[in-house]
DNA sequence: AATGAATGAGCCTTCATTCAT
DNA sequence: TATGAATGAAGGCTCATTCAT
């Protein structure tokens, strides 16, 4: 048989990555990154050790890795989100992002977790400061896009803000998800925004 | 000669404690609890690995503790803030209150970061899950008065939301405290709350 | 009040001394050597680990102590029961001697304990072996009385084997006291030395 | 370069475990399981303590396997043994099996070291409690094939205590290996038990 | 490309022994 | 005489990383 072609072995070569990545992603989540070893990750990904080392040259930069790993997903469907529904009202991309956000902190937990566990431990582990940051920074972008939609003069700082908010109910659901009060969260946050002029305090 | 008071003895005690509560507390805020090893802790708090086991008996309990201590401070300055205003308005009070957190955010950010990486790291260490959630439900029966003092219905959840919110500007603060907006973010949150009259969003 | 006499200080050492040695003995015991601590010990004796070591200069050094003591009474009750009963017949001695052993290994199974577990790890522990063999020279002393008295020719030898096979008695009963047939063997001895006229084997 | 075969490496893994059971096994009988560190063990068997680890899952577990190991030997060999001679006649089989075991003795001295120790270690070692017994009922069961043979109506009982025998008198010469007279022990279980009718005892 | 045996530093923990009081 | 705080060496075990095959 003839030797793979360069383009065959390129492909074989992100798939293995793939699965790498993936078998990472789930059990840094899970277990947390110093609870996970190599060897876990290896067994998971069904590969040895050694080849994983010619993928990623340390566990740290696997950890980098899979940061930008996981969130590409995430990045790629708020940008399509947003695409997708240019021609709604900012009113009901705001609903509507919210919602997403929200139907994810439930559906992907483990994200949840690895994002936040890694947004905790980013000084302990240096190097993954400027990845983190790198992805905050295309969220952040793209909540400011709709509270510009919706007219917000201090659009920035509103998107830093509800930015905080998400991280604080992300954190919160994730502490205790039997008990935090999700669904009422989720419309608190859309009267407060939206639907103001319904919302009675008192 | 007889040995020592037990009174003596008692006072040393509990000042060597506080020595190595404080230097655990210390590392493991900088560095994480992972990266943080026992001898660390016995380097700095200038005794030796043996004598650390004569005041805790694991790093798991020495962990304990220093959530435990390390809120001591925080739940005890709620408390005695929240007695000596009470015949001040709720508004006045929720200023304060939001005023204290900002400032502690400010001086206290080890408290910070410690706090957020344990919340974090709770499915991985179970036995901090109680310690903390015990000191969570604390704060918010704190948050909760002065909603109610401020006559909101749902107060409770209300408590939450902002509990939530001042958890994520914390972890945000904590990632990127050189360019995280935090004066402006503490007047958005008491003109949302307080003075919304005066507030116009356009 | 008048200091305390030379002889009174002499009694209460010595009283400190049986009461540190009771207490290793124990522990030794029922937890093993290796298993024991010295801080076990002196909590068991009431007393402080620095004041052990004004009585017994080593861990080791205690357990030496140990050895005699525990045989002080055995030795002491072998001696006087061959005293208190030379007037019997040999075949009576025996008999009392043999049961003598079987009541004490049921009695006494600490003591047994101790005994074989030293006996064995002698060769981990040097020092230990010339007061066991100190011991065990006694011990045997006394068996050879008697089968002087059965007029075995071989007496020395005969001894010898008896004392083997009341060690392989003890160390099986201690390895499975529930299963081990101990009356059973008592009488297989009883008659393969005395009643073998009796004893038909098939 | 593809990695060696499956049957090269397991042959490998064999000899390394052998390599270790072999160290541990002669650390065990002349140090002791307690005095022998993982590291002694790794230094005797020119491997890491790490690979160490590879093969065996805790000290514990090789402590087992060292007790397997060191047995395999001698229940094969009783058993053969049992086997080549069953057309002899059961006396001269009793005498083969006595002798064969007080050569063994002789030669085996670490072996009769290990089976002691780890006999009388066993209340502080419970998992060791049924791999020794499970080796014992073996040894056991040979020994009343034997007793059968001999027509003893009592045969099991009988067993238990040549058992018994042969354990004391290991126990003494493992004591005092220069001064036990093993030969004359040798003989006059011989005689008591088959040449009884010359054996004069006065 | 692929394996997993092999390494060794580092971790948490225990404990005999010393010594200031 | 009496205490127990303090030490530090040593132990069992884990795991990221390397390398011969």
């Amino acid at each position: 048989m003839s030797p793979r072609t360069k383009i065959q072995l390129e492909s074989i070569k992100e798939a293995r990555k793939e699965q790498i990545l993936e078998a990472a992603f789930q059990l840094f989540s899970i277990k947390g990154y110093h609870h996970t070893s190599i060897n876990d990750i290896a067994v998971k990904a069904k590969l040895s050790k050694g080849l994983l080392y010619n993928y990623f040259k340390s566990k740290e930069d696997l950890l980098n890795k899979v940061v930008l790993f996981a969130f590409k997903d995430t990045t790629e469907m708020g940008a399509s989100l947003l695409e997708s529904i240019e021609n709604l009202s900012p009113e009901k991309i705001f609903k509507i992002l919210i919602k997403s956000y929200f139907s994810m902190l439930q559906e992907q937990e483990e994200l949840m977790k690895l994002t936040l566990s890694l947004a905790v431990q980013i000084s302990a582990i240096p190097s993954v400061h400027d990845t983190m940051m790198q992805v905050y920074h295309i969220l952040l972008g793209q909540i400011e896009v709709v509270f510009k939609g919706l007219n917000y003069k201090e659009y920035q700082k509103e998107a830093i803000l509800l930015g905080a908010i998400m991280d604080g109910i992300g954190i919160q659901y994730m502490l205790d998800p039997e008990n935090f009060p999700l669904e009422e969260m989720k419309e608190m946050i859309i009267n407060k925004y939206i639907d103001n002029e319904n919302y009675t305090k008192k």
